[in-house]
RNA sequence: GGAGAGGUGGCUGAGUGGUCGAAAGCGGCAUCCUGCUAAGAUGUUGAACCCUCAUAAGGGGUUCCGAGGGUUCGAAUCCCUCCCUCUCCGCCA
């Protein structure tokens, strides 16, 4: 949610954020600032009617105390007179900050300046490339055929205990994912984080506070009898940490890293798009979030983008990093980076990784902030990239360090992990 | 899941219908004092929103005593629903 400030003193600049990030209409921010101006005026007109009535109330305290009952009397007729005019202003009040709402919530922050602006992924632009993504070697095997031949993915099986969406890994596979997670997270502790063990299910005002509800509802899975929300990423649990909270200037930059289940109910989501583990329901992923003071976010993106880079350097699997445009990077990022591993028995890239700034938009949904120094209170910036998401990794190594005999090495840096040079 | 108790400001904790945004203590901050590892004195100290205003300082107003409803001219105080915490029982890794 932006600062309603920012758009009663810049609308020009609001609508021109909302064409670059793909909208076609920007009459909404008119629409808001009408309403807004009624709010305004709503809110004064109450507050003065109230204010009326709260001084007579008092009054007739004191003139029964006093034992004047006729004086008394007379004031009781007027406020209780007041009272139904004020609550018709509430009512009216409280329509109108519904409308403001709900506009507030369908404008999309502001894309930064070094954002370029694009409105296809083909305008997106590719910030680095690292490794050389094997081509020409048509033996290699998409990671879903060596994988179940192996007996090391059970797809059949998952769709028999849960259903699509839902593989069980078997032995070297699971502990392969074991070794990612614990790999990843000791990184993220050697690179400063504190780790979080979060609840896998969060609550209402969690799931609108990261902003799944109301617009990516459907993307979760519901437990309705609990009223709890299966989280889609740890950003959830995570960043709603500190929610409703005011932290002090000397705790910033906050850290924290968390592995979890992530459950999406990916639901349109078909073909090849989501063979194999290209797309699941249920996976696993390391989450990286950062709460910073407002003026070193940039800066924070970059430290971000680095430290999720650095895993795949050390699984020395070939990747880029592309500089998402302003049409592809979504509502609440203001600048954005994708990391894609190199699929090379898919020949193609996968993401694993997305790291966004999203300035104050989070944290003034979540009411996220921090006193400074001279003692004013400011809402925090708030960062979260993936570092990283595993399916997508175990793929890219399936068919990385997969060799022409359908053997299938570890990576050197998993390797104390997982007690092996080679999966068996 | 059953029975009981309770949820007040950064913390402890008073307050059971009117002058209570809330006593007191602790903590924090500021100043002063003291030459000794910290003590004392004084003052100050919650948040959101609206208006005023030079996007200053300051001022005015409204709301917030777990959340949401209700009763009342008036609610931290009374009633209802929900959430949470504690104690006991039950169940259980």
């Amino acid at each position: 949610m932006l600062d309603i400030q920012t758009i009663r003193e810049q609308p020009d600049r609001v609508k021109q954020a909302m064409l670059h990030k793909g909208e076609k209409e920007t009459s909404i921010v008119d629409e808001l600032l009408v309403l807004d101006k009624q709010w305004r005026e709503a809110v004064a007109a109450t507050d003065r009617l109230r204010s009326e009535s709260n001084q007579k109330a008092k009054e007739i305290g004191t003139l029964m105390s006093q034992g004047k009952k006729a004086e008394a009397d007379e004031l009781i007729k007027f406020t209780g007179e007041s009272k139904e005019k004020i609550k018709d202003l509430e009512e009216q009040l409280q329509m109108l900050t519904a409308k403001r709402d709900l506009l507030l919530y369908r404008i999309p922050n502001l894309p930064d300046d070094s954002v370029p602006v694009g409105h296809s992924p083909e305008e997106n632009l590719i910030h680095s490339t690292w490794g050389e993504p094997i081509s020409n070697q048509e033996w290699r095997r998409p990671h879903w055929e060596l994988a179940e031949e192996k007996g090391w993915l059970d797809f059949k099986r998952g769709v028999k205990v849960t259903g699509a969406g839902f593989p069980f890994y078997v032995g070297p596979l699971a502990r392969l994912q074991r070794a990612l997670i614990q790999f990843f997270l000791d990184e993220a502790n050697d690179a400063g984080y504190t780790e979080l063990q979060t609840p896998f299910f969060v609550n209402e005002d969690s799931a609108r506070g990261t902003g799944q509800i109301p617009d990516k509802e459907d993307m979760m899975y519901v437990v309705p009898r609990d009223e709890f929300f299966a989280i889609p990423t740890a950003e959830v649990p995570v960043t709603n940490f500190h929610r409703d909270e005011i932290l002090k200037e000397t705790d910033l930059p906050v850290k924290y890293v968390a592995y979890t289940p992530c459950w999406r109910r990916e639901a349109g989501s078909y073909g090849k798009e989501v063979r194999g583990l290209n797309r699941l329901h249920q996976f696993d992923k390391v989450e990286l979030v950062h709460i910073v003071h407002p003026s070193t976010s940039y800066d924070a993106l970059e430290s971000l983008r680095s430290d999720a880079e650095q895993l795949l350097r050390k699984l020395e699997l070939p990747y880029r990093t592309l500089l998402m445009c302003t049409g592809d990077m979504g509502f609440t990022q203001t600048k954005k980076y994708d990391l894609e591993v190199w699929s090379p028995g898919q020949k193609r890239w996968l993401e694993v990784s997305s790291c966004s700034n999203f300035e104050s938009f989070q944290a003034r949904r979540m009411q996220l902030r921090f006193k400074n120094i001279e003692g004013q209170i400011e809402m925090l910036h708030t960062l979260n990239g993936s570092g990283l998401a595993l399916p997508r990794i175990v793929a890219s190594i399936l068919e990385t360090y997969q060799e022409p005999s359908g053997k299938v090495l570890v990576p050197t840096v998993l390797q104390p992990y997982m007690r092996a040079k080679e999966l068996s």
